[in-house]
Formats: structure tokens, sequence, C-alpha cells
DNA sequence: TGTACATCAGTGAACGCGCGTTCACTGATGTAC
DNA sequence: TGTACATCAGTGAACGCGCGTTCACTGATGTAC
């Protein structure tokens, strides 16, 4: 073998973690092969010793950022504070930084579009958060909660962010940030 | 002149419709001027008689259909009830339809990646809508709502929407939408 | 230990294609005389 | 009333460009003997 064996496998990721940024920062139409190539520093020849195809690597960039998001928020959610946690999702940073933000309020109204093998990846990586989120809300608010329910507060909250980043005045874009924290606390509560 | 005077409005007219279906149910990346073109009954080529860009294409397309919804809503919105209005909005016929409902649900995450002068469209033919939002949450809830308050109702909807769209399964697309009726009329009580 | 060969991630140029945009031209109608 | 000309929305082919994808080739390393 030319490289070690890990190598194959450190270059795919190289190229996930390039496309999973770039495909939130831009939409997944908007970034070509070329450009994410590039930025993991390979030429676009070698892409498809690592993927099948472009929808192939959707899929699995979105697996991958997913999973992330579900594992980062399993470890905070127990013992957070609520309005943390909503303060935290619906922050000037989050909304100025998509790219290393959340893949639902980036990425959701594109992967509708596309083929039904890539929603299918899309839901069965986001269940597992929304049934985080479930169990957190069923002991804040002291009621059974469900998965549709959890899904409501994250359109919600994905939907407020993605307004916020489409309104150019400042003030204005943060004042939907607070009002979908105060909405998202109701919800909650 | 060739043509009747009115003619060539009309003829601007039939492509803003077709754009604005198309943007609508595919994305604006998606869709091509030749499709648009082909979808007006014309050639590529007399494009640019009626519009500087496909950028100023997409400008008029979004003021067209956010006022067309404005002026719906003004005429509907102060004598409806609360549930019927939010269940009209998640429906699964709304779900279905993209290109011929709403252009906050199908566009914002796109558009928020557009030049500012787009934004800036998209935000200002999207306040009236949002003030006459306000003022009807205020009469329901007896309380001041701010138009950042009526954009947070309409980030749950447009959000929850979205995300009904992008899961494949049915049932639970269509339980997505159950619960973000649930989560509305909590919001606006 | 030294040489010949096999492996295979990566290279770089090319493929056909559709994109947004441009432009010389058409041809039906209105105007001038 | 009839003829010559001007107007201009629409045509259709072409432009350069970047896209996703393919492929013959490279060259550093590991293996065989």
């Amino acid at each position: 073998m030319r490289y070690a064996p890990e190598h194959n496998d450190v270059t795919r990721q190289r190229i996930l973690e390039a496309a999973s940024r770039l495909f939130r920062e831009d939409g997944i139409a908007a970034v070509g092969l070329a450009k994410i190539m590039a930025e993991a520093d390979l030429t676009v020849g070698t892409f498809y010793t690592h993927f099948q195809s472009k929808e192939a690597l959707v899929r699995e960039a979105l697996h991958r950022s997913l999973d992330a998001r579900h594992q980062a928020i399993e470890q905070l959610l127990p013992g957070a504070d609520l309005e943390g946690v909503v303060r935290a999702y619906l922050s000037p940073e989050h909304r100025d930084g998509a790219g290393t933000g959340c893949t639902v309020a980036a990425l959701v109204s594109e992967v509708a579009r596309h083929p039904s093998e890539t929603r299918s990846v899309f839901a069965s990586h986001n269940a597992p958060t929304l049934d985080v989120l479930a169990a957190w809300l069923s002991t804040h608010r002291g009621e059974d909660v469900s998965r549709a329910d959890a899904a409501a507060l994250l359109g919600l909250l994905a939907g407020t962010l993605q307004l916020a980043r489409a309104t150019p005045d400042r003030a204005e874009s943060d004042a939907i940030l607070e009002a979908g924290v105060r909405a998202a606390i109701r919800l909650s509560t």
C-alpha cells in the first residue's frame, strides 16, 4: 500500500468536513465539487475515489453534521437550563455562522427538494435529536411530549433563525431572535 | 407599435407568474431562465427585453408573490378564526403545493444567501404581512404584540411546514403538521 | 540487501451539458406622406 | 388609398463559464524474491 491504512479514511473525513461546512454556509446547489475538494487540499479528480456521486456526498455530509449535533445536544441537554439553550440557538453568533450551525435551519428546505433517499437520511438522523428534545420537554412541561411536538419547537427555532438571517436590518433581525426566545420559552413551559 | 400598448406588460406578468411559481416549487438556483421562459411560451432571447438580469427577476418575483399573499391575508384575517387559519397554513395541501404556497416557507433560507438588495425587497414586502399578523395577534392575546413577535409565529409556521416537507414518512409528516397547529394556537392565545 | 513489480490515492485534462447573457436578425403593426 | 419607413417584442444561435463526471497517467510506498 502506498499510504498508511488510515490515510484513506482521514482524507474522506477531510472532504466530509469541508462539504458539511460549505453546504450549510452557501447551500448544496451553490457549492461545486471543485470548491469542496480545493477546501480539502485535493483536486477534483480524486473525489470519485471516495464517493459515488455528489448526491452520495450530500447524504453523508447530512449524516455527519446531524450526528455531530445529536452528540453535542445529548451531553448538553439533561442538565441545561431552558433559556440558556434557546438563547444559544437564537444568538447573533449562530445567525451569522451558518457554516458551523444547525443543519436543519441551514438545509431543511433544500433537502425537501432532494431525492427521497436523501430525505430519509435527513429524517432518520434528525429523529434521535427530536427524541432527546421531546424527553427534555416532557420533564420541563410535566406532561408527555411527542416527537412531533419536539419537531414543532425545532421548527420554531429553525424558522425564526432563517427569518433573522434573511432580514438585512440588524436591529430588526436581533428583535426577531429575541421574539423567538420568548416564543420558544412559552412553548417549553 | 407592433403590439398593443398593454402587450408588453401582459408578457411581463406572464414571466413573473411562471418564475414566482417555479422558484417556490424548485428553488431559485435550480430553475433556469430557459425553463421559466418556456413556461411563459417564449424563448430565452426575449427575457432581457423585460428584465435586467435573473437577480432582478428574483426581486420582482418575490415582490409579486409576497404582495399577493399580503392582499389575500388582509382580506381574510380580521374576521377569521384562529384555528382555521393555522390549519389552512399547516395543511397537507399546502405542504404538497409549494409552488402556489407561502413564499417565506419556500424561499426564506435561499433568500438569506442572496445580495442585500434582494433581502431588502424580501423584508420590506414581508413586513406588511407581519404588521397585519401582529395586529390580529394583539386582539387575540389581549396584549400588545410586536412585529418581531409576529415574525416568531411566522417562523414557527414556516419552519414546521419545511420540516413536514422534508419528512418522507407521510404519517410522521402529518403528525408534525398537527403538532405545529397545537404550538401555533398555544402561541396565539 | 537490492531489484522488479504491484498497489492505489491523487493528478490534471477532457467530456458533454446547461447556465446566464448577448446579438444580429425577423416580421407584424403603426405612422408619415 | 397606397406605399415606404420606423418601431420593437420576439427569435434562435452563439458566447464563455462552471458544473458533475470520466479517465489515462503518476509516483511513493509495500511486497516478492
